[in-house]
DNA sequence: CCTTAACTGGATATTCACATCCACTTTACA
DNA sequence: TGTAAAGTGGATGTGAATATCCAGTTAAGG
């Protein structure tokens, strides 16, 4: 459904937004959201390219949410490493169809349309609100900000 | 979204639905659907085990559908080929959680949910019936039963 | 029976997402 | 200004999904 990849990414900016008060390393980023530490660099590097987050190199360095999680989609989150692509022309390539799409791809493009709202009207700060469960989010809360 | 490999097999049915009326050779599916005929054998194969398509053996022989387009929906044939895998525990391996979902996760398998639920409520049948579109589906009404 | 058309199953190749490694650069602070 | 902590970028490894190939089996019809 959404890859591995923007399922880390998620992860990663989750954590941050329940860290936001100091630059969360990559290895403390890692540890929390049990990420591989070097892929989860590269999934960061990407998502700062993107300008989702900002880096600070160098000692107490870290990433950091560019914008606040209010104000920050699941949907531009994962576009940022790992774009939903619609379906925009007959994938058999035939050109008699030019826009219109058959009814099979129609209904399939349907499907992801609804998966793209469903992720666009969910910001990072609604994920952390979500009222209909009391478990925190996975053991993020345990690992709350702690710079020595 | 969707695997090509269940990509695939959509295709080949709606071929198999279009020419309900005699056995679909490989040849004439991957013709037909655009989908490289050594890969479709394969993912013939798959459904065939899976009791969704019938094979015959031998001269004159092909694949047909095992029911009516009416009664074969969507979610079907993708979760024949390739399984839509909901959530249904913390990807994270957190025991703590048991069956309660963190927010983020609950929030993906909703949209998982979404998909499925749409694609449980197309049948093939639909899918060939779709009024939204003056477009037949893709190239196949041109291909449809010749059998010299 | 024999031939031809067709599916079957196993072995193999290719591609790409996922993952790792390392040398380099940047930064804070003693 | 030296050192340790941190991100950066490039090269490389790995495994699953995709794709191909071929020898074997089945069936229809002469």
């Amino acid at each position: 459904m959404i890859s591995q990849t923007a399922e880390y990414a998620l992860r990663a900016v989750t954590h941050l937004a329940y860290n936001a008060g100091a630059p969360q390393t990559n290895r403390q980023i890692s540890e929390s959201t049990h990420v591989p530490m070097p892929y989860l660099s590269k999934v960061l590097q990407g998502m700062a390219r993107a300008g989702l987050i900002r880096s600070q190199r160098g000692i107490y360095g870290g990433f950091v949410l560019a914008r606040s999680a209010a104000d920050l989609t699941v949907y531009e989150v994962i576009q940022s490493v790992d774009p939903i692509a619609r379906i925009l022309s007959c994938p058999l390539g035939l050109k008699a169809h030019g826009v219109n799409l058959c009814p099979l791809h129609r209904r399939l493009d349907d499907a992801m349309a609804l998966v793209e709202k469903a992720f666009k009207d969910s910001t990072i700060a609604d994920v952390l609100a979500e009222p209909t469960t009391s478990k925190p989010l996975c053991s993020l809360p345990l690992t709350v900000a702690s710079i020595p």
